[in-house]
DNA sequence: CTTGACCCTGTAGTTGCTACAGGGTGTAGA
DNA sequence: TCTACACCCTGTAGCAACTACAGGGTCAAG
């Protein structure tokens, strides 16, 4: 099939596979008399493996890293394991720092009595020790 | 001040320090006979807005902004307002899209049955119709 | 007078794409 | 047959927000 698709099929941007293929994440497919790229159902396998796991939020190596040992039927399945809750465990962290923001910003958003800037919390909030403002340097 | 001290005081790298002066978000201080930079306490007062601002995951644009409207102390509060509950709503957008993920993480990293890749779960949940794997092309 | 900490400019790297520019190919309709 | 159009090719530059050099200069202490 055709990198067009191949892209359709995966819901994927062309010029998205093409990078794929540049950064070696995906084999080179063999190509047609007129240098069109022509892929296989191993390629499409390999790349809706590649958009599962990024849906996932792994990030590329960690897709690489995957994608070696989805070849090593017979090994043990714990690098997996570990390449999964090490994600798990950074998104988990994301969600912890994001919560605190969202109730730094509700709190700092809920204080504004939408007057003018001169009394804007928010802005206020923001400025640090605005009586140095214009001091000596 | 010098940029090492300003750099200390604010908690910021020096390197973006520079940065921030190349992308016109800090005002080019004045500079030593031996060309060093020479900070005044309105930069200190500004770069210190700048990684608050920065801290609640405000992106570069919206601190200009922000920074701007600070200045205009007559005006309304309302634009500041605009932008803070546009980033709050982006961040609750991303604590949902992470829940989400987090929820189908957990699901497959405890689907994993600590065997062989053969038979990993997590591996099992990327690789999509398995079966296609091999066949023609 | 040398060592070390600091400062300077400018450029390239990071992640994961996306968007051209400037070409070639293939097919369907007038 | 011509031509329009959708698709394909390579290569490079751009995005956010820094970070990390390379290859220099400055300054104070010992």
């Amino acid at each position: 099939m055709k990198i067009g698709e191949l892209a359709n099929a995966t819901a994927t941007n062309v010029e998205t596979v093409r990078y794929y293929e540049k950064i070696s994440l995906l084999a080179p497919p063999a190509r047609s008399a007129s240098n069109y790229r022509s892929y296989s159902n191993e390629h499409l396998a390999r790349l809706s493996f590649i958009r599962r796991a990024r849906d996932l939020g792994f990030a590329l190596e960690a897709v690489r890293e995957l994608l070696t040992l989805s070849d090593d039927t017979g090994q043990s399945c714990e690098a997996v394991d570990q390449i999964a809750s090490a994600h798990l465990a950074e998104v988990e962290r994301k969600i912890d720092d994001l919560s605190a923001l969202r109730s730094e910003l509700t709190r700092v958003i809920g204080s504004c009595r939408h007057g003018t800037i001169a009394d804007c919390k928010i802005i206020e909030s923001l400025a640090p020790t605005p009586q140095l403002k214009g001091a000596a340097q």
